[in-house]
DNA sequence: CCTCCTCGTGGAATCGATTACATCGACTGG
DNA sequence: CCAGTCGATGTAATCGATTCCACGAGGAGG
């Protein structure tokens, strides 16, 4: 493959004068121009990134991290960043942890032997140090979705709470009393914070969550069908289950069906987190959904920033709820926008 | 960041020293070797992969470039390919070429730049200047799920002749007589291949596929929908729609319900790839599943063939029929899983 | 005891770019 | 007419690794 110095022998002008005319270098004679741009031409050369890395010590990459690829939030969550990241001129590599840390820390460490330039981290847990070292050493980094607390990094995320108000409120005025949530792990911030809001919205409609209607998930389609088994072996099995993703509501459904039931007859079901195809279950699923595509770009946004020089601001904005059908049928839709 | 040179200071040897503690080479006293390492503990030193990349010319990462990240059929390939190049020692960065043929040349020059050791491709179309340049210039690379014919490039891809055939047949023993068929964009090798498969099938039964039977979709969700419109609005429209893809699955799926009507009732529905939502649709779509994780991981093992001298092996698998109820009840699953 | 290998090590070239500094010619203004 | 300036260009250092080659010490064999 032709390098710079080929191209300056076959330009006939020095390395220096061809490296000026790719960076479009003010002081390059028009004629020395268009002999390199021939040359560049004629060779089919394009400059090696790696080369330049290494004297620049920029790769104009960003690096990824996300918990769970085959999860459509994610998905689309990296789709946006990607688009975003090429539009202000990063490409982005991501890694997927699959909610495991030592995965996360693999990917973590081969993203920062590559001198990416920031990183975007949605993490699985709460704080391997290896993420915690690299934070403080000053690499420019975001989290997203997750957070670890305490760690001085821009946070770009949802906020559920008013929407699971919305929820509660739906749930409640169906007539819904016995509620219970299939948790994700207490390590995310998440996985808390969902629970926490949940609580909070019973305790508003003056219900409670008892411990034997919390279930603990992994955010993995495997435990919400375990979860929900578990909820409906007990004497007073709830009448509604959050799942707090997309993934375990797929689950829970799919217990409810095993054991011959239906929803939302037998079990209502609702999740967090909105993805195309609760559109077309049967039945079509209420769902509290993200400014998913928002969040990867205000992500980059504040990724850029940091790498940049600038503070880059953590950015929180709302969730809302989608009424469908999976939690017994109203004819009053409350698909209120909250704010 | 500390560099090697800092180690070799550290621990009072030279860099080359340093080096070969770091690559284990043979030659390195046990003194000099435990010196090393407790300078690199010290310092917390990773090599920069920018510069060992350089000096190497070898990358460890592959370049994949899909043509829709939010197709979960592609996801699980990306999820595949990323899990057998990491057990071979490799990193994967994926280029989403959303269908766009400029978009995938955007990808393919930047993973070229970046040196990536090999290329592996899922065309949008039916080969730009750029690919069949990278490929006649000896950059490894690998096809998979679509190709470029007469291009000297391993493919690895699943056959559906046989599925599709078993498809046709449940249907026509489903009494179904007219049926359509939307294709992908006609660029595409899978996009063609579907819809021969398709007609041979229906030959093999005594039926033909007119004209206006088949709709021209893009693989896309929306053109699926538009497609399927055009069914309905035809005077004898079909009973049944075969998509060639999920996505244009779930649109036909849509527009199906926005006239009102019932799938497998009034329009029969089955699709090319199946996804684990289609168990949960209403109703359970029929499939033809590819064994898209041995597809990923046998691309990958075909790549690094290649990119290590030898030769990397075609690959074909079969796809499979996985019949539900979106065609219509039979009380005999015709689940034969094709050789 | 001398020669020859082997082993461990360091010096320095190298990969392909960017960029500070030096050089040189032409032009301008006093 | 000469000093000073500016624009175009080249030379060489540099980024952080790998690796060829040379060198010295020590052991084996004649």
């Amino acid at each position: 493959m032709a390098s710079i110095k080929d191209v300056a022998a076959e330009a006939g002008v020095s390395v220096a004068t061809v490296s000026r005319v790719l960076n479009d270098h003010p002081s390059v004679s028009a004629d020395a121009r268009t002999r390199v741009l021939a040359a560049v031409e004629a060779l089919g050369y394009r400059p090696n990134a790696v080369a330049r890395s290494l004297r620049t010590d920029q790769t104009h990459t960003l690096g990824l991290v996300i918990s769970d690829v085959l999860n459509p939030y994610f998905t689309e969550l990296a789709r946006s960043v990607e688009e975003e990241a090429r539009a202000l001129g990063y490409s982005v590599i991501i890694g997927n942890a699959d909610e495991r840390p030592d995965l996360q820390d693999h990917h973590v460490r081969n993203l920062l032997d590559r001198r990416i330039d920031g990183l975007l981290v949605s993490p699985t847990d709460g704080g391997s140090p290896l993420m915690l070292d690299a934070a403080r050493a000053g690499t420019p980094m975001v989290f997203v979705d997750r957070w670890i607390p305490g760690v001085d990094v821009p946070v770009v995320r949802a906020d559920g709470r008013a929407a699971v108000r919305d929820l509660v409120a739906h749930l409640h005025g169906l007539g819904h009393r016995r509620l219970a949530i299939i948790a994700g792990p207490a390590a995310t911030t998440t996985g808390r914070e969902r629970v926490e809001a949940f609580r909070e919205a019973l305790a508003a409609c003056g219900l409670d969550l008892p411990d034997a209607y919390i279930g603990q998930g992994d955010f993995q389609a495997e435990s919400g069908r375990r979860v929900t088994e578990g909820f409906l072996d007990l004497a007073e099995p709830p009448e509604v289950v959050f799942a707090a993703d997309n993934l375990m509501a797929l689950g829970a459904l799919d217990a409810v069906r095993a054991r011959g039931l239906r929803v939302p007859d037998d079990l209502a079901l609702a999740a967090f987190d909105d993805i195309p195809w609760f559109v077309h279950t049967d039945p079509p699923i209420t769902a509290i959904a993200q400014p998913t595509g928002e969040l990867g770009r205000a992500a980059v946004r504040a990724l850029v920033e940091r790498i940049e020089g600038r503070p880059g601001e953590s950015v929180t904005l709302p969730a809302r709820l989608v009424v469908r059908r999976s939690c017994g049928e109203n004819p009053t839709p409350v698909q209120r926008s909250t704010s």
